[in-house]
DNA sequence: ATATAAATTGACCGGGTGGTCAAATTAAGC
DNA sequence: GCTTAATTTGACCACCCGGTCAATTTATAT
């Protein structure tokens, strides 16, 4: 049993808040564990007893950030099953935009990592996010051609593709103007109507 | 007369080489004032003789680089005001293209900058990109709409928008591949042809 | 209460950072 | 050739980094 594992959990959740805090808001090479020393109010020693090094630690937030995220997915899609292409589409974003007013610290570790490879494995890491996404919404325009709804010549790769930008843009760009405090320029019915048309009809 | 455009253009390209090659390798607070000076082959009151500031000669390279893509968007958008949409936007892509073929490092500064936002003053940087993107893009969609080329009830914000998601997105992957020096999974004519068709059909 | 084991601490290490400035070098004017 | 001005240099500063480990505190068992 890891030294972490043994602590109470309080203690174990104040050490994994303060890192969270400070991972969402400096990258992963400047981030500090000084800083996250202080904010969790243990001693340094004590952080590098549970966690080996800075990247061990930032692997075990990485790790629990992506749990959360294939948890929301795999809900939505499987919620999601029976129902028509858009309106699946429509629920994926909802369940995005929820994921990041819930979590927005966590969304931000997510975003560095999908656009920075912000990561001590960048590579590693970077294909398994790629090859998530590309099951995850593989699945979803699969189940869609299955039942004729959309076109049966499209090019599986270039859809998930389009797909994954655009979705990963919008939920990012929303998550920002959430964070800037902003007026939200995201209507959200509105968005996510004009998303899945583009994505059924394009500009025409 | 600042007393960097004094010096002898060729200290004057050793300097800005060694500047965008650390600033491509690194991210702005990563990158090390230390290691410019080395691979200029200057020494380090010197370069801060010529840059008050490590935030100063970041701003030289990133004005460099935004002056170089705007060159390339200019040329492409001038030479191909009278084509029609698809052919434009094939046009953009190749351009796109050629110039992270040419200049990987300054793309590679470019693509950091729009994705993470990295630089010492974000908020403002940021914005002037957005803004350059929007009136960019939006030009070529009104241009497109006026010729009956796409639907007249666009959003006009929202078409930009999904433009710019996979347009960037794309020339941001195909930059990464390219610098991985893997086999290119992208063929060109293909995703060209892809790309276009999906703004103009979408996926149905 | 005492001896032993486990957990926690923080001073300390080598190394790197952006930035400074007195001193040395080079250029210019006469 | 000599003097003055401009340029260049790199040792140095205060600060921060990830990581270590002897010493101290706390918990456990008898």
């Amino acid at each position: 049993m890891k030294p972490f594992e043994k602590l109470p959990i309080e203690k174990q959740a104040r050490i994994v808040n303060a890192s969270i805090l400070e991972f969402a808001e400096k990258d992963y090479e400047t981030a500090s564990m000084n800083k996250i020393v202080d904010k969790a109010g243990i001693s340094k020693g004590s952080l590098f007893n549970y966690f080996k090094s800075k990247s061990s630690l930032y692997n075990h937030i990485y790790q629990l950030a992506l749990g959360e995220v294939k948890a929301y997915l795999q809900k939505v899609r499987d919620e999601t099953a029976e129902l028509p292409f858009d309106v699946r589409m429509a629920k994926i974003v909802d369940s995005g935009i929820q994921f990041i007013t819930q979590h927005p610290r966590l969304a931000r570790i997510y975003f560095r990592l999908i656009y920075s490879g912000d990561s001590p494995h960048r590579k590693k890491v970077i294909s398994e996010l790629q090859s998530m996404s590309d099951k995850y919404l593989g699945g979803i325009i699969q189940d869609a051609m299955d039942r004729n709804e959309l076109n049966a010549q499209l090019d599986k790769t270039q859809a998930v593709f389009f797909l994954d930008s655009v979705l990963n843009r919008f939920l990012k760009d929303y998550h920002e103007t959430l964070e800037l405090g902003e007026n939200n320029r995201f209507n959200k019915e509105k968005w996510v109507k004009g998303i899945t048309e583009f994505f059924t009809k394009g500009f025409k």
